[in-house]
DNA sequence: AATACTGTTGATCACATGATCAATAAACCG
DNA sequence: CGGTTTATTGATCATGTGATCAACAGTATT
């Protein structure tokens, strides 16, 4: 891959190859770009993004025609598959308990988003009205709060039901800690797991659902 | 374009003179700050802020020494008064069902922060790490959460009593309403003290508190 | 080694942006 | 009215910013 990364007659202690092959170059661009919108937000200037990369600005124009265009990049890489279609079927697998099968999920999908780039991103894309977040809510919408509701009205013996705005508390609750943590900066548990558990016992219980 | 010009030989209705009192002006200005900055974020241009005012960019200037200076007048007008301490009183007064007294601090809190300007300028000064932020939080924390974790324990006759980040994921999820109205722009339920109050009837359920 | 190819640079353009200041005109006062 | 004050403007400065391009230098090919 790197054929002169470290091994090169240098004079310096880093001394990044000056020539990358394109795709690589791209990428190189983009995992950099994220982090550095991620921390400044979307007006982050190219010029700071280029000399933190250690190339120059005009670079960047070599590999993306406009900033905007970049940005989409960035969008792609930080959006693609980070709602798996796996987790719906996860979700309705009635051989599983439910309270493991919400466990489960939020296990997974709580790893997955409790993480700087990510939060701190679809904040700031949120923030720009980007379409992309609706499209990405509308996604959790269908593919997991739907089915989950489904599954607890099955579950649930009484006539007390949770309704499709409970079923947003529950999550957005758990949600919450990755804000706390990510774009407020505060002091967080350091495994949200236990809160998320206690979290969705508190909902099950209040809906007569088996919990231990 | 210029809509105020003619007014001040013409003695109709209110039309906006063309020169205003420094108290006034300013007033004003802070005023269109708070909204211009919640739309578009911190990063606005004063040339747009002066536009969207119908005032010269220059004049910006004559009453906040720096854009910063502007964004503090901005942050001090949306921030003061955000958080009283009456409620702090309200919430720890027995004479009131514990219940009802938690009910009616998020009836109260929910219709001040569930508001386009105050959501969006608290999640972009969040975003751009404001220490205010972090100071409303603290404050969050002291004044409310922790008198009511205090109010629950002893309301609550059993052994499974909540903690502390049990209240936070209570909190968040409410707040996360206003999350997804304002800067998700998702469609919200109208009324959103229809699932405040079951979300804190689960909540108290869970800890065996009396709900009706 | 010589040559062609192309990733990369440094200079530069055109415009945006925060901030300044002398000139202007609206309000105030005698 | 006439004169003074000052809120407001229009022009302007210095720098920042996205984008462009000819020239350069590392790599591969012959």
């Amino acid at each position: 891959m790197n054929k002169q990364n470290v091994a090169d007659a240098d004079s310096g202690p880093k001394m990044k190859p000056r020539r990358l092959h394109p795709e690589e170059r791209r990428q190189q661009i983009i995992d950099e770009a994220v982090a550095f919108f991620a921390e400044v937000g979307l007006d982050g200037k190219t010029r700071d993004l280029a000399k933190k990369i250690g190339i120059t600005q005009s670079l960047l124009f070599k590999y993306f025609a406009t900033k905007d265009a970049l940005i989409e990049a960035v969008y792609e890489q930080v959006y693609l598959n980070r709602l798996s279609s796996e987790w719906t079927h996860r979700i309705v697998d009635r051989s599983v308990p439910l309270r493991d099968r919400i466990l489960a999920f939020y296990s997974d999908y709580s790893t997955l988003i409790f993480e700087y780039n990510w939060m701190r991103i679809f904040m700031f894309s949120g923030l720009a009205g980007a379409e992309l977040n609706r499209r990405y809510l509308d996604h959790m919408h269908q593919m997991i709060l739907r089915p989950l509701l489904e599954e607890i009205l099955v579950a649930s013996p009484n006539t007390v039901t949770p309704t499709m705005e409970d079923l947003w508390n529950l999550h957005g609750g758990i949600v919450y800690i990755g804000i706390r943590q990510h774009i407020y900066r505060m002091p967080c548990p350091d495994d949200p797991n236990e809160a998320i558990e206690r979290s969705v016992d508190r909902f099950l219980k209040a809906f007569s659902v088996a919990t231990p």
